[in-house]
RNA sequence: GUGGCUAUUGUAUAAUGGUUAUUACUUCGGCUUGUGGAGCCGAUAAUACGGGUUCAAUUCCCGUUAGCCACCCCA
């Protein structure tokens, strides 16, 4: 029993008075709470258990969404040619030092690394890329018909704070095409991102920049930072320091004096290798013939060491100030592959950002039309204890037929479970009462009139498809 | 990692340094026990945690934790 405080005990005993008329069912409960721990404070016994920070939960309020973010991904992979490739969640650490960069945020602050039981170092996946060009090498899909394209979908790890539309535990959805070098697979990637969140009711546009090669960067750092330490008393603090650390990141900062000197810094754009130069402006031409609006954007410059030449990332049209925030990015890495231990093999993808896009969805009424769920409209209503039994078989006997009705067996009374269908929206409700089930039949209720009639059990099946097909009609 | 704001039931809210902490929705039950949509009645359910000031704290102060927002970074 923990000890409580001297100056509680007062309040304590008040609250016993206060709670006395409905004290008699919790007084069990409150026992059963001690026995736990101090922090046990809960009135239903044990202590709630809450979500790690930025961790969130999918219930089925949020299925409408899910589901169909889901299914645009199924379809335009499919439409566009790209195979299912999931990857584990837990790979070993190096997999990304070595792929992302060491001195990136994203493994050095935000990686959940740890020792695995044998002492392996091993890391949840920040990302897909990474483990996609691993799976390429593990499997040997250079053998594969080039490119090899796959997609992939599910949950990634990022240990940053939380925020609007940050988790620590988020969704990608993500398209990989390994094995090429062409401007149209670039485009085409693109492409798929931008029809992504059309698809979904989303109007975005595309930034775009190349960063050309290793050797291009080089070069354009070694300029950028002589410009840079040109202009060092005009920028912030912070920008001071990224001379240093890492001179591309000024690029991205918002401070008014720093957008200033950024306005008139060298691009890298005149740094580029004629190759890449080249292979920039087709890529452009593949957009331009494709019409998906880009913006040119000479200050994009992607926080993970293994791109090269083109990178973009989508935003959200029409959105100022509020949250920035990319809906997802991609670009090539052409030397990814080689650095884990592969042959040579230019490849490209992008990864879209699932909890962002849904936190436009949610804010968009307009969209109810894509995102709706197809629930049946028929409701099964029983009652009595025979009655429940049989209604359980009934349904599957439906089931098997490829009917589908709602119920709730657990409820005894039929004026509850109307209630119930009244509330799912069912344009009929099927009754099976105590009568029914001696006389072998079905009371069909339509909802909307009040009119019933009763069928033969053996005929049910027919009866409602009967029904559905006329809700269909009506329906269109 | 840094800063700002916030914390009352499942959700959304009201109020207060002092009897029983408001209201709505949800959930459950009832209002002719075999029939929904309205209405009515009732039940369940909360002051995040720890400390301080005080005769008395849910209210004021501090700390912790969490949430939101911004920075950072990215999706």
């Amino acid at each position: 029993m923990p000890a409580k405080k001297k100056t509680k005990v007062v309040s304590v005993q008040k609250k016993v008075v206060k709670t006395k008329t409905k004290s008699m069912s919790k007084k069990s409960a409150t026992d059963a709470k001690n026995t736990e721990s101090g922090d046990a404070k809960s009135q239903r016994g044990a202590r709630a258990i809450n979500l790690l920070r930025g961790m969130k939960d999918i219930t089925p309020k949020d299925e409408i969404y899910w589901l169909n973010i889901y299914q645009k991904a199924v379809e335009l992979a499919n439409a566009y040619g790209f195979g299912f490739m999931e990857t584990p969640v837990l790979e070993e650490a190096v997999l990304f030092t070595r792929s992302i960069g060491k001195d990136t945020d994203v493994v050095e602050k935000e990686m959940y690394v740890f020792e695995d039981r044998d002492g392996t170092k091993v890391a949840l996946r920040p990302e897909w890329t990474a483990g996609a060009a691993r799976a390429y090498v593990t499997h040997g899909m250079q053998t594969w018909p080039q490119p090899v394209k796959v997609w992939n979908y599910g949950p990634v790890f990022r240990h940053d704070r939380p925020q609007a539309g940050r988790y620590r535990q988020f969704h990608q959805f993500g398209c990989e095409t390994i094995g090429h070098r062409h401007p149209c697979l670039d485009a085409e990637l693109i492409l798929v991102g931008y029809n992504f969140l059309k698809d979904l009711g989303i109007s975005a546009n595309v930034q775009i920049n190349s960063i050309g090669n290793a050797e291009d960067r080089q070069n354009y750092t070694i300029e950028l930072v002589g410009y840079l330490r040109s202009k060092r008393s005009y920028l912030c603090e912070q920008c001071k320091k990224r001379i240093n650390k890492n001179p591309l990141r000024v690029l991205d900062c918002k401070e008014e004096h720093c957008v200033e000197v950024i306005s008139e810094s060298p691009q890298i754009i005149d740094w580029l290798s004629e190759d890449s130069k080249n292979y920039f402006m087709k890529v452009l031409e593949c957009l331009d013939e494709l019409g998906i609006p880009y913006i040119l954007k000479s200050t994009l410059v992607r926080g993970l060491d293994y791109y090269s030449d083109t990178v973009f990332e989508y935003y959200e049209d029409a959105v100022e100030e509020r949250s920035q925030n990319a809906l997802g990015g991609g670009g090539r890495y052409d030397f990814l592959i080689e650095q884990l231990g592969g042959v040579p093999t230019p490849s490209a993808g992008f990864a879209m950002g699932l909890e962002r896009i849904i936190s436009i969805l949610r804010s968009k009424e307009g969209n109810k039309n894509i995102l709706e769920k197809e629930w049946s409209r028929i409701f099964f209503a029983q009652l009595g204890e025979q009655a429940n039994y049989r209604t359980l078989k009934l349904i599957e006997d439906l089931r098997l037929e490829g009917i589908v009705v709602r119920h709730n067996l657990a409820k005894s009374s039929l004026k509850g479970q109307m209630e119930l269908a009244d509330k799912f929206g069912a344009t009929h409700t099927l009754i099976l009462g105590q009568k029914e089930v001696h006389d072998g039949t079905v009371i069909i209720r339509d909802m909307d009139s009040g009119n019933q009639e009763i069928v033969d059990q053996n005929k049910l099946v027919l009866e409602v498809k009967k029904l559905m097909k006329n809700i269909i009609k009506i329906r269109k």
